[in-house]
DNA sequence: GTTATCACG
DNA sequence: ACGTACGTGATAACT
């Protein structure tokens, strides 16, 4: 005879856990191990004594079930799980890995209706097979046949008990098994929150399903009550009924049943050994596992026996074959097995785990929880904090995950000590080398740990970047992420603390219970995502490198640039403030005496009208689509013969530009902690593949006019020892054209160290390079520009002001002297029209929607994205795996210089001076060879006191 | 929140 | 006949 072995892990986990109540287990390391340690007991117990040839054990889902659906307050006010079952329960479920015993679960149903469904099925299948339901919970015995027992385990000095049909209807006094829940549905279940009849406990109920046989019954001759319990009986009729369908055990559940599946056979010695010595049950372990210390048996133990499907090599069996794949499951594979309360496809997960999301707030629950993560291959971490700006934030509390449905958050006292010995509690998890690390927006973690000398170490993954690169033109905010491929709306940051324009409230001042949901469920869809993403990201072989090899390492390089930031010489913008306040004065008191009105310069509309229709500059001025006059900086240029006020408006726009947006603001952007400026590179913005920075911008600070230039001044080293080095690449977007079009021509330019706007012009004019004039090279450069923005005669001719006819005409000539770009433009755009995509050098893909759109202006810039984007992008790329070099050369070498910005194709450094040679010529080797590519590249040095000293 | 303008590569 | 260079971010005005 067969005997299958089914046991209910959450019943059998509590009961252990409370009946070590008053001496609890706890290891050296603070573990309490009761719960464990009382399932494994009675596991190996019932092993060793029934010796079962099957074996399978259920665990309830965290997800709502269909009693939750039939009754809000099922189970609604049990008590939250106790911590200590909370951090058993990946215990009992690795050890049951470690036995190759099967786990049973499926979301949507409690333990006891996949035990009630097997069971039945197992029953009716199999003549030869005896099957046993091992719970202490009463509601089991409506199950009970011929052929399937319920088994309590031993219990407070009472032996086992096994009940069969007869010992169940003596039990409740009944003639058949199927009327326990006719009892229960009167009497009620206090645990689960059922409520039966009022007045009607475990006598009554007996008494009555006796004479009357059912709920049903009892309701239809209610008549034939008295007093008070006829009155209940017809008051609460419905709450009986529906009592009575919540005690039932459904055993329909849509899980496929098949024996081999739950074969019993030999453990995992080397894991199991593993898991022992770790919760320190030495009794346990010698009993299973012989006398061999610890550390020596895996040579000595022989590999151990696998199920037929159970190989999985994380461990993980796979039970139920085909339905382990549940997430493809087409809703017709279900059809035959519909719910009519359920609402959507059932969904087995074999390892959700019971409860979702822990508060962990004493070191014993630090210690289990670091305990496990170290355990890990991937975790899931975020941080909370004080501020959005990470080198203003302090640590607030810490999420983790590391497997979906479930994460732990960690609070952290406002106490700064405090808080960091908590922190370097889990230093040991941050720093272990092979675990990956998985955030939304890593960079941002990253600078908060640094804060707290927390250096993280291993694999990053930010599943941010990882969307950047799947769809670089959309946002990759984790709700917008959650929303498309999970299909869940995450609860909003400002729900908490409210919006960011307003007061922004603090994280501080959030409930912890509040806090701890919202942290966790970050923590738990981020770690979601993270397998989603990359799945879509593998179908592109170079996404995969990019993310790796270029933008995860680099997101650390970024943390470290911005937590470096700048000096700046605040001294200096003061004084420079005061003149451009007083010249801007002037300028105002000219401008209002030219107009003979006083008015707002700063207005466009009012500007427009005192310009076009007071002054009638001009007669045909353009309006914009909104109707105003333009006076844009170009109109302004060409009226500045025309009037003096033109001039003079264009004095006043770029003064003020300078005051409001640089010499002003950059000082307030100083951080009060370190005294300096943190710019915030953003790494998921631009849709080419280049980096943008924010808060402030530091990658437009002006360099173009003399005076705007001169604020470049206050951008200083750190002290005297150290001098600002700025190296950039010169001409990297052409260079990176010539290549990519092979042009001969080009390249040998590139290669001979020509000057390739004087080599163009020469060209593009037929003239001798010695004939070249300044003002034809002016063109040709606006022309290797415009080639790289795919050219038309059109922008050209507005670009350099000449007729578009002689714009064409240069094109043309462009086109001939440089067939090999012209092809290489058109394969660009063929093979975008084909794809729909465009890619850099290392696979970083645009995508253009517009590319054979019957709309020409759409499609035209299109196509002008489609040779822009590819080129852009290289560099993008190339400037990323120089800056990822030098900050390794950096940090390998241990030097005291830094790296402090990036500005698309220029890097800046503070560079300590003893250090200055060496630090140049690596800078130019790296930045040079960071990407192979078929045409020389050239980089320009500077060294200086300021930022524009060292250009 | 949108528009116009202007700073950079 | 159309409507036009590529990629960003900050500010002030206005709705």
């Amino acid at each position: 005879m067969k005997k299958l072995f089914l046991l209910d892990a959450m019943a059998l986990i509590y009961r252990a856990h409370f009946a070590f109540a008053k001496t609890p287990r706890i290891t050296s390391k603070g573990l309490n191990t009761s719960a464990v340690f009382g399932f494994a007991n009675t596991l190996l117990e019932v092993l060793a004594k029934e010796k079962p040839t099957h074996i399978g054990v259920a665990f309830d889902t965290p997800k709502p079930t269909f009693r939750h659906v039939q009754f809000e307050a099922y189970k609604a006010q049990r008590q939250e799980q106790p911590e200590d079952i909370t951090i058993a329960i990946p215990y009992v479920k690795r050890l049951l890995k470690a036995m190759n015993i099967p786990l049973l679960i499926l979301d949507g149903y409690e333990a006891d209706d996949v035990i009630g469904t097997i069971a039945k099925r197992a029953a009716r299948d199999h003549d030869d097979m005896e099957i046993y339901m091992m719970t202490p919970d009463k509601d089991y015995g409506q199950l009970v046949e011929e052929r399937i027992k319920m088994y309590k385990p031993a219990f407070m000095g009472k032996g086992v008990e096994v009940m069969g049909p007869q010992e169940i209807c003596d039990r409740w006094g009944i003639k058949e098994v199927g009327q326990v829940i006719d009892i229960l549905g009167l009497m009620g279940d206090a645990v689960d929150n059922i409520p039966g009849i009022p007045g009607i406990g475990e006598k009554t109920a007996q008494k009555l399903i006796e004479e009357y046989g059912s709920v049903e019954n009892l309701i239809a001759n209610v008549d034939k009550l008295k007093g008070k319990q006829k009155e209940n009986v017809q008051n609460f009729a419905q709450q009986g009924l529906l009592s009575k369908e919540l005690a039932t055990i459904y055993c329909e559940v849509p899980v496929p049943f098949d024996e081999e599946d739950l074969k019993m056979c030999d453990s995992n010695k080397e894991e199991l050994s593993a898991l022992l010595d770790e919760l320190e049950f030495r009794t346990l372990r010698k009993r299973l596992l012989g006398e061999e210390p610890a550390g020596t048996t895996s040579e000595t133990v022989a590999a151990p026996a696998t199920k037929p499907k159970a190989a999985a090599s994380n461990g993980q069996m796979d039970l139920f074959g085909g339905l382990v794949e549940e997430k493809k499951l087409a809703p017709s594979e279900t059809d035959d097995i519909t719910l009519d309360f359920e609402t959507r496809a059932p969904k087995l997960d074999i390892h959700t785990s019971v409860h979702q999301y822990h508060l962990v707030n004493t070191p014993e629950l630090r210690q289990s929880l670091i305990h496990f993560l170290s355990l890990q291959d991937e975790i899931c971490f975020d941080t909370e904090t004080t501020a959005l700006d990470a080198v203003e934030a302090d640590l607030v509390g810490l999420a983790l995950a590391y497997q979906p449905g479930e994460a732990f958050y960690v609070p952290f006292p406002e106490n700064r000590e405090e808080a960091q010995a908590i922190i370097d509690e889990f230093k040991p998890v941050f720093q272990n080398e092979k675990i990956t690390k998985i955030a939304q927006n890593i960079k941002y973690d990253l600078m908060v740990l640094s804060q707290y000398g927390v250096e993280i170490k291993g694999k990053l993954y930010d599943t941010m970047l990882a969307h950047y690169l799947i769809e670089p033109e959309k946002r990759h905010n984790m709700d917008i992420l959650a929303e498309t491929y999970l299909n869940y709306t995450p609860v909003s940051i400002e729900e908490l603390i409210g919006k960011k324009g307003s007061k922004q409230g603090n994280m501080r001042e959030v409930e912890l219970e509040k806090i701890k949901e919202y942290a966790s469920e970050d923590a738990d869809i981020t770690f979601r995502l993270k397998p989603i993403l990359h799945e879509i990201l593998s179908k592109n072989e170079s996404s995969v490198k990019l993310l790796e090899e270029v933008e995860m390492p680099l997101t650390q390089v970024l943390a470290d640039v911005e937590m470096e930031g700048v000096r700046l010489d605040t001294d200096f913008l003061k004084l420079m403030s005061k003149e451009l306040e007083k010249d801007m004065l002037e300028t105002q008191t000219r401008i209002f005496e030219l107009a003979g009105v006083e008015f707002n310069i700063s207005s466009p509309k009012q500007l427009g009208e005192i310009l076009f229709e007071k002054l009638k500059l001009d007669p045909k001025a353009k309006k914009t689509k909104t109707g105003q006059y333009m006076t844009g900086e170009e109109i302004l240029s060409k009226l500045e013969h025309e009037h003096e006020i033109a001039r003079k408006i264009l004095d006043f726009r770029e003064l003020q530009k300078l005051k409001s947006t640089y010499v002003d603001a950059l000082p307030q952007l100083i951080s009060p902690r370190t005294g300096r400026i943190h710019t915030s590179f953003m790494q998921a913005v631009a849709v080419t593949g280049r980096l943008s920075s924010k808060d402030p911008n530091l990658q437009n600070i002006p360099i173009r006019t003399p005076r705007g230039r001169e604020i470049r001044k206050a951008f200083i080293p750190k002290n005297d020892d150290f001098v600002i080095l700025s190296a950039d690449y010169s001409q990297i977007e052409l260079r990176i054209m010539a290549a990519f079009a092979k042009d001969e021509s080009m390249i040998e330019a590139f290669n001979q160290g020509r000057d390739i706007h004087a080599t163009t012009a020469a060209k593009v004019f037929n003239v001798s390079l010695d004939q070249v004039t300044s003002d034809m090279r002016r063109k040709a450069k606006t022309v290797n520009f415009g080639i790289i923005y795919g050219v038309s005669a059109f922008g050209l001719a507005q670009q350099i002001d000449i007729s578009r006819s002689e714009a064409k005409e240069i094109i043309d000539s462009y086109w001939r002297e440089f067939p090999a770009i012209k092809r290489y433009m058109s394969e660009v755009v063929l093979s975008a029209r084909e794809n729909g995509f465009v890619e850099t050098i290392l696979g970083r893909r645009r995508y253009l929607r517009d590319i054979n759109s019957q709309n020409m202006t759409d499609r035209n810039f299109a196509e002008r994205n489609a040779v822009n984007a590819p080129i852009q992008g290289s560099a993008a790329d190339m400037i990323k795996v120089a800056m990822i070099k030098v900050n390794n050369f950096i940090k390998t070498e241990n030097l005291k210089s830094r790296m402090i910005l990036t500005v698309h194709d220029e890097l800046v450094f503070d560079a300590y001076k003893p250090e200055l040679e060496i630090l140049k010529e690596k800078v130019n080797e790296l930045m040079i060879s960071a990407i192979e590519f078929p045409v020389k590249m050239e980089t320009g040095m500077g060294v200086g006191l300021n930022w524009l000293e060292a250009h």
